[in-house]
Formats: structure tokens, sequence, C-alpha cells
DNA sequence: GCCTTTATGATAATTATTCTCATTATCATG
DNA sequence: CATGATAATGAGAATAATTATCATAAAGGC
């Protein structure tokens, strides 16, 4: 346990919602500036590894990070205009999605469901 | 319409399956290789505009693409130690995908769903 | 405190994709 | 068919995100 590490988790925790690796290597060099940038990325595996961060993508190919402890797993519904973010679980499709896997004799570890739309703002212009 | 256009349409087509921009590149070279690179990262971004292919993310940051036309809308189910990825579709999360994003007042206008597990024969071994 | 091990920071390397721009091909028109 | 305006191409540079390298520094058991 390094100072860097404790420093990262700690800033990593402390911000709600979905962040990039570099807008989290901003937020800590706000408290210092010396550390760098790979230990950021580092840091972020193993938190992913480690079952406290979760991926997150959300169509393009930014790769951002959210919560995985003290935050139910959910999907997202994605606005295709202005990018609003919600967070959506229905146990309905997790049951479905559970039988469709099984029928392929497959054990399902996880899955990632994003649904796009253009939201009520959005389409009101 | 170009001869590097039809060459390029052409060679898709003739693949089936999730292939990747370097793997369609190598393809068309067999044939003409002189084209470039550039080129078809241009022409396969068109033929995402216009439908006739679509943008497959299975896991990893690994872009393929695979036919949009005869080829009728699909999910996948992905194992996790061989890749193995199987195509399907439930009409039944369909409908109820559309609920959710009613429900939060959007239009929905697609989606992506990936299901994770172990396929049975890397369970086997 | 000392020593082995592991982590760190700076920077180079890598990879996928996009951009730039001089050259070339396309195609409507005379 | 020639012509010329317009758009597409190919080569290579540029970009951006992530990973690898490696000398130096910190951590933690003794
Ligand atoms: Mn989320
Ligand atoms: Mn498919
Ligand atoms: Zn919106
Ligand atoms: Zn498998």
């Amino acid at each position: 346990m390094t100072r860097q590490r404790e420093m990262i988790l700690d800033e990593f925790l402390r911000i709600e919602g979905h962040l990039t690796a570099e807008e989290l290597t901003l937020a800590v060099k706000k408290r210092d500036s010396t550390i760098g940038q790979a230990t950021v990325y580092r840091i972020l595996k193993i938190l992913v590894d480690s079952g406290i961060a979760r991926e997150v993508r959300l169509g393009s190919n930014v790769v951002k990070y959210e919560h995985n402890i003290d935050h139910e797993h959910h999907d997202h519904l994605i606005c295709e205009r202005c990018g609003k973010t919600i967070e959506i679980v229905d146990q309905r499709i997790e049951e479905l999605q559970k039988g469709l896997a099984e029928d392929h004799k497959f054990i399902i570890t996880g899955h990632i469901m994003n649904i796009f739309g253009i939201c009520e703002e959005c389409r009101g212009r």
C-alpha cells in the first residue's frame, strides 16, 4: 500500500458518476501534482480487477470508470444527441439474459446493455 | 463509384462473420495491393452510415464489423475464455428495452447487448 | 535501520484511427 | 470523346489512448 494508491483510490471513491482515466488523473494531480499518468492507469486496472471499479463504454470508444461497490449493477440508457445517461435495471431482462445463456449452456458471468435513443429534451428542440 | 469502393464492398460482403478493418484491408490487398489503409477506413465508415455494415464491439477495445443487410438484428453471447461468439435475439427482451426507454421518455434508436459467460467446452477443461 | 521486493515517474513505444495534401480518377457536359 | 470541375485516393504524418521500459524510490518484514 503506497501513498499513491491511497490517494487515487480515495479520489476515485469521492467522485460519483462516470469518469475517464484522464479525469481521474487531473483530480489526483490537484492534490499531488507529482503523480504520474502511468500510475493512475496501473491503479485503475487494479481497482477493476479487485471489483472496486467497473469499466463503462457508452458507444464511442471512450472508456470510463464507475464505482462497482455500494452501487448496484445497472445498465445505461443514453441520449445520442446530448449524451445524457440514465442508469437502468430491469429484473425481467436480467432473468431472460440468464435464460438465454443457459439455453446455450453458458455459465453467465456478466453482461453489458446500452440502450440508445433521443431524450425528451433533445426532441423538444 | 470508384474501383476501390466496388472492390472493398464486394470483399466485405463476401466475408461472413465479424472482421476488423485490418482483416478487411488484408483481404482487399490480396486482390489489389495498391489499395490504401485509409481508403478502407473511409469506406467502412460509409458502409456503416449507409446501413450496410454494423460496428460490433465484444468487450475489449477491438472494433469489428459485420453485415447489416440480409442479416437480422441480433445481440451476442460471448465466451470469456475462448472468445466463441453466438448470435442471439430474444423478442421479449427487445420489448422490455423499448418499454424502459419509453418510461424515461426516450425514443429508442438502438441498443447493444453483450452477454458474457463461459461456454460448455471451456468448462470441460 | 537494513535489505529485498515491488511500485513509481518519466519517457519511449505501440496501436488504431484520422488527417493532410499532392496526385489521380470520375463523370456530367459541350 | 476530350475537358475540366469535383471528389476520391494513397502515402505518410499526426493524434490519442494505453502500455512497456527502466532507473530510482518507497514499502514492509526482519
Ligand atoms: Mn453507471
Ligand atoms: Mn454478429
Ligand atoms: Zn438528449
Ligand atoms: Zn469457450
